[in-house]
RNA sequence: GCGCUCGUAGCUCAAUUGGACAGAGUGUCUGACUACGAAUCAGAAGGUUGCAGGUUCAAAUCCUGCCGAGCGUACCA
């Protein structure tokens, strides 16, 4: 075993054989689930397939179970140490830690650039589209905890062979960009703005600078494009980077909307009533039909919307798309997937995540009010490797409390910091063992046989689990399942240095495969950490 | 009212998507630096997973009904 491509992980192995056994007893096209029991007491593998199979064979599942352990001892499997029969039905696998030495040497083999690199995509074409704040004021923290949520989730699906593409949609157009242009010009006159108006420092500063002509139109979507740069800057300092801005007026008058509004049309699902038309969408899936056009001849925004979905998928071509929305927006998802369906798209490709809502301890975020927090004073206190960590350590279903004064004492005791330590004491030992000329210069040389500590063994058998997890977090979409995955690994490596000294220069052979350890437990970090987009310092 | 989402340690969140004893951090208490970085480690305490039923060998997870929270319910965007 000294080539990658011969590497077959030790669950994947399992699952083969006990579908071989299975097939034997009769039972085909069933992959048995194998999973690592979450007490070690219970094997490093078990499976439930024996309760599982028990109604659909009639059978007693502690029979099944234990004629399943009997099957598989007799094909003398190897790795295997021992295999239990636990009540009602689980089977559980020990396993001896030639499989963790052969896992060492594939990791040390992959490398960063290929460990954790598994091809579910195919190359297909994903769009993520996220953040896509209206440009009618800063970010504040919300958006900002969903940027790094689509942010990562594209690295993610990208590292599991998608073509991944990042876009921002600009809500450029329409009557929010009045509402901006009015409220700077009645900033400018000193008088109220209106109703629903925008009020804030950023509103005064830009009435100041407003040196152009009287149209609530014309000032507005002069301010939205000063908004919009002062946006893409607060989202390169997070590290999130789009691939496309792409706007709405473009689509509203750049004939997407005619093309959508013809073929809706000419599937016979557009009616008029009182003057407006509207998208027959209640018999797709939706909870009433929606107004297309206005009676005044206005398209509305969910026109625009719709015409911007058929444009990713029918002009742009992409086979999948995401979207990342706020759960003040889930009242969309009925409308966009069933104007989906009215278009021939399979709505299934049309994902839409919703994020549960981030509330601040103490304060509104609202643009309208103008009283919220800044994104970008959120990154300059508490930093980018922290606010993005932050945000992905819970899951998005998750609504979230965020107390920023708590965040910004508690700065110091941030997990980002857990991990960011964990990498820099890797490469300090990594710079000792240099100095004393100590490093691999051939795998095959090294007796990793020697690593039996119950730390090291700890440690390992958390980094085997790591191509699972990618694999997992990109098919559910929810990268913080990464960050659970790196806060152990950071926890089984801080446990390991403090038990096992690495660098033991009366004993040559044992710091070698402990600096193989090392190395492997930097690469699986360093993928890990990449994925997050938190960056990793060689000293802190 | 109706709809969507959510409810887990004092607090902030996990939980292999139906698995075995619900785990971390933080806070409180107790230990560990004349060994590779103590931004660390080891331990204690903290729970009837909002409540009540149901399905299942097995429920925080699925179903029903309550309770509570957020959001939505425009010819706004």
């Amino acid at each position: 075993m000294n080539r990658i491509s011969d590497y077959i992980p030790a669950k994947e192995y399992l699952k083969a054989e006990i579908a071989n056994v299975l097939s034997d007893l009769g039972v085909i096209e069933v992959i048995p689930k194998v999973e690592v029991p979450a007490d070690p007491n219970y094997g490093d593998f078990s499976t439930n397939v024996a309760m599982v199979l028990a109604r659909r064979l009639k059978k007693n599942p502690s029979d099944l179970a234990q004629d399943l352990v009997q099957k598989l001892l007799d094909k003398k499997l190897r790795f295997i140490k021992e295999i239990n029969f636990v009540s009602p039905g689980f089977v559980n696998f020990y396993l001896n830690y030639q499989w963790l030495y052969e896992f060492i040497e594939y990791v040390y083999e992959s490398g960063p650039e290929n460990f954790a690199k598994v091809n579910i995509g195919n190359n297909s074409s994903v769009q993520i589209e996220f953040v896509s704040a209206n440009p009618t004021g800063p970010l504040h923290v919300g958006n900002g905890w969903w940027a790094a949520y689509g942010d990562s989730l594209a690295r993610l699906l990208s590292r599991c062979g998608y073509l991944v593409s990042k876009e921002y949609y600009v809500n450029d157009t329409g009557g929010q960009i009045r509402t901006l242009g009015e409220s700077i010009l009645a900033s400018k006159k000193k008088i109220e703005p209106p109703e629903n108006g925008y009020r804030g420092e950023y509103i005064d500063k830009l009435a100041q600078e407003y040196s152009g002509v009287d149209d609530i139109y014309e000032t507005g979507k002069w301010a939205a494009e000063i908004i919009l740069k002062d946006i893409k800057d607060t989202l390169l300092k997070m590290h999130v980077e789009f691939d496309s801005w792409y706007s709405q007026d473009h689509i509203e008058r750049g004939g997407a909307v005619e093309d959508t509004l013809n073929e809706l049309e000419q599937k016979g699902l557009i009616y008029k009533k009182d003057g407006a038309t509207f998208l027959a969408s209640e018999k797709l899936g939706d909870s009433r039909d929606r107004v297309l056009i206005k009676s005044n001849g206005d398209i509305t925004y969910t026109c625009g919307d719709i015409a911007y979905h058929r444009d990713k998928f029918k002009v742009r071509g992409f086979d999948r798309v995401i979207d990342v929305f706020g759960a003040d927006h889930h009242g969309q998802v009925a409308s966009l997937k069933s104007a989906m369906t009215a278009l021939d798209i399979d709505e299934a490709n049309l994902e839409i995540q919703i994020g549960q809502m981030i509330s601040l301890v103490g304060a509104k975020m609202s643009k309208r009010s103008g009283n919220f927090v800044k994104l970008d004073d959120f990154l300059d206190d508490v930093g980018v490797d922290a606010a993005r960590l932050m945000s992905l350590m819970n899951s998005i279903d998750q609504a979230t409390v965020l107390d920023i004064d708590l965040v910004k004492s508690t700065t110091m005791d941030n997990p980002v910091y857990y991990l960011q330590y964990a990498y820099a004491r890797i490469c300090s030992i990594q710079q000792n063992a240099l100095k004393e000329s100590l490093n691999i210069d051939d795998l095959a040389n090294v007796e990793l046989s020697l690593l039996t500590d119950p730390k090291e063994i700890a440690l390992l058998k958390i980094i085997s689990e790591f191509e699972d997890i990618v694999v997992d977090a990109a098919n559910m979409r929810r990268p913080h399942k990464i960050t659970t995955w790196a806060r152990q690994l950071a926890s089984g490596f801080h446990s390991f240095y403090h038990d096992c000294k690495v660098i033991d220069l009366k004993n040559p052979d044992l710091t070698m495969a402990r600096l193989a350890l090392v190395e492997v437990t930097k690469i699986s970090l360093t993928v890990a950490l990449d994925l997050l987009g938190v960056t990793l310092l060689e000293h802190m």
